[in-house]
DNA sequence: CAATGTTTGTGAATATTGTTACAAGGTTTT
DNA sequence: AAAACCTTGTAACAATATTCACAAACATTG
C-alpha cells in the first residue's frame, strides 16, 4: 500500500492541500497548477508535486490539477472516508474546549466520551456528551470502540491517564500535557504542547533583538 | 549569537529538557548523564549531547551534566529571563481556554489583551481580562507593548485579523485557525492545527489495519 | 498544425537532521 | 597513583527531506 515510506510531513501537508482544494471547488475553480497551491499553501511548487507524486499521478502537464479530482483523491488516501471514535479525558477548560469544538465532526473524528476524575464534574453535561468517571474508561472505551483518546489533564496525571488509556486498548494519543510520556511501541502518540510552542516564539523574538 | 545554525527542532528539545532538569532540581538530583535525560524524554543519548552542544560545553566527562548549572543555562539560552506580552483574539471557547490557562505566566508570557468582534463579547471579563473589540487592537497593542499575536478565530477570519496584527506591530503570531496564513517575510507563524493533529493520528490508524 | 508556452513528474544534487563511533577528559576503585 | 570505568563532545557517516533542473506531455496561439 505504500510502495515508498512517506514521510509524515507529507501527510501533514496533504491535509492543508485538502483543505485548499475544497476551498477551491467551493470557489468553482476547477483547476490549480502546483505553483498556485503552493502559494496558497506558503510552500513551493516542487514541495506540491513531490507529495502529490508518492501517491500517483493526479496531474495534466499544461494545465495542472483538477481540482474536484484532487479533491477525492487526497480524501481517499487520507482515509476521510473512515470515522474514528475520540475519548477526551479532563473537563477542564481545554478538555471542554475541545468538547465543544465543531470541527472534528467534519473530518470524521466522533467524540464518544469523556472522562474526569474529579467527582464534582462527573455526570455533568457538555455539548451533548456527559462526563463520566475515569474508572469507568475502560468499559465505555471497548463498548464504544473508542481508538484515539485526548489527553487534556495536568503534567502531574497525564502518565497515569496514558497507562489507563493504552490498557483500554487505546492505539493513538494526542497529549495535550507538558510531559513526555511513555508508551509501548504499537502505540502513536502526538504531543501538542501549548506553551511550547509560544515559548518557541518567545525565543524566536529574544533573538531577534540581538541581530 | 548563532555560530551555526540551531534547527528549530533543537530549541523545541532545549524546552522539553529544560522541564525535565527542573523537575529534576525540585528531587534534589544534582547530577544527570545524556542518557538518563534521553531516556526520561524519549531521546537519545546523543540527541541531547547534540543539542546541548550547539550552545557550549556543559557536561563534565565522566559524571554527566550538574543539574543546577545546566537549568540556569537552559533558562538564559532559551530567554527565560525575559518577559512577553501576548494578545488573543477571539474570544470563543479555545481563546477563552487560553485565557484561563495558567501556565503561561510560568513561562515569561502574560496575556494583555483579549480581543473580539462580536459586539455581545465585548466589555465581558475573563480571568481579569476584559475583551475588548477587535478595532481597539492597533492601539492597545502599542500601549501596552504586545509583541505575540493568538490567533483563535474562525478561519475565515484568521487572515484579516493577521493583518490587523500585522499592522499593528505584532512580531510573532500562534495561529489556531485551520488556514495557510500569508504574512510578510518579518513575522514569525507558527501553526496549531488541532484537526489536523489529530487527522495524522487517523491516517495512521487507517493505514494500520491495512498492514 | 507547427511553433510556442505551460506544467507535470522525477532523477540527481543539495541541504538538513539524526546517528555512530571514538578519542579525550574526568571519576572511582583498588 | 595506576587501572578500570564512565561520560562528554564531535568528526565522520547515514538517513531524510527539500530543491533543482529538465525531458516529456499537454495546451494554446497564430
Amino acid at each position: 500500500m505504500n510502495p515508498k515510506k512517506v514521510p509524515e510531513s507529507t501527510i501533514s501537508r496533504l491535509f492543508v492541500y485538502l483543505r485548499e482544494v475544497i476551498e477551491l471547488t467551493r470557489m468553482s475553480i476547477n483547476t490549480i497548477s502546483s505553483a498556485e497551491l503552493g502559494e496558497r499553501t506558503n510552500l513551493s511548487d516542487t514541495q506540491v508535486r513531490k507529495d502529490l507524486g508518492y501517491f500517483g499521478q493526479f496531474g495534466v502537464s499544461g494545465s495542472g490539477y483538477n481540482t474536484h479530482e484532487l479533491k477525492s483523491q487526497l480524501e481517499k488516501i487520507l482515509g476521510k472516508d473512515k470515522v474514528w471514535n475520540v475519548a477526551v479525558v479532563g473537563a477542564g477548560h481545554l478538555g471542554r474546549a475541545l468538547l465543544a469544538y465543531p470541527g472534528f465532526q467534519n473530518h470524521g473524528l466522533n467524540i464518544m466520551a469523556a472522562f474526569d476524575i474529579d467527582a464534582k464534574k462527573v455526570d455533568k453535561q457538555v455539548n451533548d456528551i456527559a462526563i463520566k468517571s475515569l474508572d469507568d474508561a475502560p468499559r465505555v472505551i471497548k463498548e464504544k470502540n473508542i481508538s484515539i483518546g485526548i489527553i487534556a489533564v495536568p503534567a502531574k496525571e497525564a502518565q497515569d491517564v496514558a497507562n489507563r488509556l493504552v490498557s483500554a486498548g487505546i492505539e493513538c494519543i494526542l497529549n495535550f500535557a507538558p510531559v513526555s510520556l511513555t508508551v509501548p511501541e504499537h502505540v502513536k502518540i502526538k504531543d501538542v504542547d501549548l506553551s511550547r510552542e509560544l515559548e518557541t516564539l518567545s525565543y524566536f523574538l529574544a533573538n531577534k533583538k540581538n541581530n
